[in-house]
DNA sequence: AAAATATTTCACAAATTAATTAATTAGCCT
DNA sequence: AGGCTAATTAATTAATTTGTGAAATATTTT
């Protein structure tokens, strides 16, 4: 890996490090989510959700669609569906 | 994913998201290399350097050997090799 | 034993990140 | 329009992370 690519790929991880942001992309992996469902699955205030939402956004991991005054989210970018597939397969072997 | 393994996930990750600490982990994926050799490629101080492996070696990620007043470092967790190699596939492509 | 080399540890300042609360925006409904 | 719900933004504070330089440790060499 070139140093570009270090530190695009550094951002992307550090992006996914936090325990609130991991779960919300574990959770959007199938399905598309409201930001009041993400809230009630990761159990913290709407204000968090709403900020690590942006920071996934920011890094173009995922997007949003607006239905009513609902905000549906899904993950954009296939491969962060990959790579958390594969670190399913390394780190949760059972399940 | 359960909450636990999110949490041991998400740290594990965060350990790999700084760019030095992700530029050293892909210098070792298949040599073992000193602190000073280390130190040469990523261009830093000495105690900086000390101090990120301290915290791969703190996650069990990489391990060491000592050999006269060198330490060489080598990865030991053959998951994290498979990981980097994934993101190596998912985000560069060419080359 | 002293000097030199390689690495680590420590203490500190600067910068970044995270959670909380309150205020704000936006869309729906009656 | 006014009230209600969903979500975002802003401001503040607490906690964590990072880099730096100096001192300490360990091993080799002279």
């Amino acid at each position: 890996m070139k140093d570009e690519q270090i530190d695009a790929v550094s951002k992307l991880l550090k992006s996914m490090s936090h325990p609130i942001r991991l779960k919300i992309l574990c959770l959007l992996q199938d399905q598309e989510l409201s930001v009041g469902e993400i809230r009630d699955s990761v159990k913290t205030t709407n204000a968090n959700v709403s900020q690590h939402l942006n920071i996934l956004r920011s890094q173009g991991i995922i997007d949003f669609r607006k239905d009513a005054n609902f905000i549906y989210n899904r993950i954009t970018d296939k491969r962060i569906l990959e790579l958390i597939q594969k670190m399913h397969v390394l780190f949760c072997p059972d399940n």
